[in-house]
DNA sequence: CGCGTGATTGAAACCCTTCAAGTTTAGTGG
DNA sequence: CCACTAAACTTGAAGGGTTTCAATCACGCG
């Protein structure tokens, strides 16, 4: 695990095994089995989590009991709280929706290895930027597009979540019913479009 | 302006005039009149504008002409194309409401400063948490709630920006359409909430 | 085998959009 | 400062995309 997210780390920026052993000191190994919730609102958490294995997601409930789905997290993605950061308890739950291994990050985790490794401000700060980048995209297609679209951007950009996620997390992930969903897949084989 | 955005630094980490005037060399100050177009879709920018007076905005036009509005910024916040950052050409527009003027912030400004000034590394972390956490919310907001609570939530969150910017912009910013929003308004007179 | 979860399908209902007036407001020039 | 025009907002009626509710089917797992 520790070895997978050297090689993550090593993708993004230059980094030789003894800083990474100085900065993998604070971080801990997991395993969850499926269904797992990790967090859930009204709570407080300092931890990220780094997933080597397995799938994650963070979601809401709504008042009329409706999930919500705001992330999946595969493998080699990031999935935590930020209200914490700001001492705000929680909004949204997460769990597991596989069997997940996952590295539990300290919260300041970023900030303190800096000091030893640089150039992980960097990394830090373009991580923390991409995912704006990725959320502003997806804010533009909730606020423009059809559920068809919604689809298609999905299967787009996730090919592989496609598969493994069941459908009606997909649907709430794009703002859409279970049935809607259907109702799109089935237009969608009709004019020859394949998964 | 300088001294507006030193002050506004100040309210979240300590830094001393020396610190300031080592930092603030690369910052520029632009005035802009109103409805100036500052990013078209298509084009790179290294600019982060941070507005100390005025109002600006980030938005995409789809293929139906329709405009959807990713964010407002009023005085003391930022805005600016992130897609860039991975060279990317930016998929949106960015212009102003108000007559503006703004700080022009170069790219890596936080990085650089940083070296100069460590805790500005902190400020720049916390502030795009801030920005994804806000995103999250929005985004929840997008997935699960009607009209009419979209509405409410915004007077809410910006009850200052509720009375500077057009309805039919808070109504592309809340992704319902100007008439839906028209009618939101008139039934929640009718049941005695105020503006 | 049977139960439960997920997916599909149909029909009706609903919220929101679209289209098309009108009305009000705001900005500009005489 | 008024007059005029364009933009913004309102209102109504019709239509449409999604949801809701309900029933059925498919599948995996104990």
């Amino acid at each position: 695990m520790f070895d997978q997210f050297k090689e993550y780390l090593r993708k993004k920026v230059t980094i030789t095994d003894e800083q990474f052993d100085l900065i993998s000191g604070d971080i801990k190994v997991k395993t969850f089995p499926k269904n797992q919730v990790v967090l859930s609102p009204g709570e407080m958490s300092t931890k990220t989590y780094f997933v080597t294995e397995g799938l994650m997601r963070c979601y809401s409930v709504d008042s009329k009991a409706k999930v919500n789905i705001i992330q999946f997290a595969p493998e080699n993605w990031w999935i935590g709280d930020r209200n914490s950061l700001f001492n705000e308890p929680t909004d949204f739950f997460i769990d597991t929706i596989e069997p997940t291994t996952a590295l539990i990050i300290p919260r300041n985790y970023f900030m303190e290895a800096g000091v030893h490794v640089p150039c992980l401000h960097a990394l830090n700060n373009t991580m923390l930027n991409n995912s704006i980048r990725f959320m502003q995209k997806r804010i533009n297609m909730l606020l423009s597009a059809t559920a068809e679209e919604r689809y298609l951007d999905f299967i787009k950009l996730y090919p592989n979540l496609t598969l493994r996620v069941p459908q009606w997390m997909i649907a709430s992930y794009l703002g859409i019913t279970p049935e809607s969903l259907s109702r799109v897949r089935k237009d969608l084989a009709h004019k020859h479009f394949k998964v």
